[in-house]
DNA sequence: TAGATTGTTAATCGATTAACAATC
DNA sequence: TAGATTGTTAATCGATTAACAATC
């Protein structure tokens, strides 16, 4: 059933869960989607859309239970399942992301990072170790490991992504630019930083 | 000009010239639509009007002259004006990107980070100095940027806009994870690294 | 009841793809 | 010339928005 929610409908669930766990709980035991959708810039049949992608229904008059409406957008994005992801280049952005707190909010678990770098290779950061690159098949099954984060240069960046493959990773956050191109069974996010700024910058 | 290009269309052309300017040289001095799209993995009909919008004109029978391409793409996303960029919260990511090189690929120079930690400020981060994040329109003006980077924590993120906007910023990559609102000349891209890891998970 | 708000069906809008003429 | 490839016009597809009935 989740399968069938279209991605952008999937890809703005998280903004309304960030949304909606920051309010403050006094005075907003109910929302309104009008008041949801002003917060946040959509229309407000679009976020009634969304979310009737999840188990939550609202009430006219009175609009979404706010505790209910969060724990239907967590079930959604099954934040109360646990994920173990892998991070592959530990220099600094893979760095950062290790000892990044975020991903707890959506039952993410960075369990683990990569790198070639002998220097590097046994270390902890943030109390996670940091293991060498060769044996991220074996790092992948120690941790249990689905979902695995690419921060590497780009010209290592398809050979990581082929060892993650074949470690049966299901799904890479690509920050490298360029293409990964691996068995079409695995979900592929890229972000390139730069390249983002750059489109800000040519619409100026 | 430049203005009536698709957001599609523009968000893919940075991913065009990442491509094009990794080739090998030798063998590649024209390519086609179709070599491209495969390549990438979209349609070549799509990749023509992508690259239609830049003032490069592919030949029949042979396609584009590499390295016109390469120039034409490269001007179109103004590679060649230098921009300078402030960055926001000096914490793990903040830092990272002051030391990430990727940015001249495309003419940003990032030159200054901003941050409220006593301990962090005076210092330097890859030969970039960081400020008070209390003199952030006196450092933007120092500075000639236009472009920023927000990496704080998502408490702050809004008053930190704020301060970006008063001090003449034109364009905001925001990684906090809220809407920020600022008036809306400034344009705004958001990245929530977390929730591009969760709508992965969400999906398999 | 009247008013506000939901959920859904139909219309619109924009992006992608298909078809095809132009051309080297 | 024939074949390959571009650039453009028309068709399709998918996402958003508008209209509106249902309901608390």
């Amino acid at each position: 059933m989740n399968k069938d929610i279209p991605n952008f409908s999937l890809q703005r669930l998280p903004v309304y869960l960030n949304y909606l766990r920051g309010l403050p709980e006094e005075n907003n035991a109910y929302i309104s989607s009008g008041a949801i959708a002003k917060a946040l810039g959509f229309g407000e049949v679009l976020v009634r859309k969304d979310l009737a992608y999840t188990s939550c229904v609202g009430r006219p008059k009175v609009g979404y239970l706010r505790e209910e409406l969060i724990a239907a957008l967590e079930e959604f994005l099954c934040c109360n399942a646990q994920k173990n992801a892998v991070i592959v280049g530990v220099g600094g952005l893979g760095r950062a992301l290790l000892s990044y707190g975020g991903f707890v909010r959506y039952g993410i678990n960075v369990a683990v990072g990569f790198d070639v770098d002998p220097e590097k290779i046994g270390t902890e950061i943030a109390g996670k170790p940091v293991l060498d690159a060769k044996d991220i098949k074996e790092g992948c099954a120690k941790f249990g490991a689905t979902l695995a984060i690419i921060a590497v240069p780009a010209h290592c960046a398809q050979e990581m992504a082929q060892r993650l493959a074949e470690a049966g990773i299901k799904a890479i956050l690509n920050f490298a630019p360029v293409q990964l191109s691996v068995d079409e069974s695995i979900k592929v996010i890229n972000i390139d930083v730069a390249a983002n700024l750059a489109v800000l910058a040519s619409r100026l």
